[in-house]
DNA sequence: ACTTCATATAAGTATATGCTAATATCTTTA
DNA sequence: TAAAGATATTAGCATATACTTATATGAAGT
């Protein structure tokens, strides 16, 4: 398994739920807090802790404190590369019609 | 939810499975039939026809039958368009650090 | 029509996922 | 260091997912 694949992967698994991708959504609008984020997907506090540290491991998003809060935004830099590397690979061997 | 929303949610269901990326990164090499992929992912061949299902219902594969054997591709044009869409929204919207 | 090969579907089951409720941790301020 | 606010973690439970085995459907040849 290359290292695209695991990325790839990780980054389906991440964006493949409905929650974390409205919150990922709400994000790209520029970076929130863990409570922004609970009143805007509204759903429980605890719940979206849980999926944030799933897009954090997914490294779809960057976590930074700042004093009682935690921001929480889109890993673009990196989701960006990831994409453009996907669709290189896809460019690269298409599938042939038949 | 926007209809790139949508179309996002069912890619990342698709691929946020490894069997399910196995088989797409088979396919990126040329169309296969069941048995062949079903030789490469080394699933059962009932295993094999339900991931396929689920990347036709999140149409990310395209299926043609010929003869007693169906054909499976990736649906090319349909992915690269919604990932190259998503890096648009992407760049469009990016998350402010800080 | 019957058989065979290829694929799809269905039922059952084990594991994974996504929530809630309760509690713990971290940070700031008094 | 005690209290309060913000976030994280845990346990428990309900539902979804990903398999297996068994069976059904579809196409081609006899």
């Amino acid at each position: 398994m290359t290292d695209l694949c695991k990325e790839i992967n990780k980054f389906g698994k991440g964006i493949g739920n409905e929650a974390r991708y409205r919150i990922i959504q709400s994000l790209l609008k520029g970076h929130k807090t863990v409570s922004e984020i609970t009143r805007i997907v509204k759903l429980s506090q605890p719940a979206v802790s849980q999926h944030l540290a799933t897009l954090k491991s997914c490294d779809l998003v960057i976590a930074e404190r700042s004093g009682k809060e935690v921001f929480y935004a889109v890993n673009a830099e990196y989701t960006l590369k990831l994409l453009q590397n996907l669709i290189k690979d896809m460019d690269k061997k298409p599938s042939r019609k038949r």
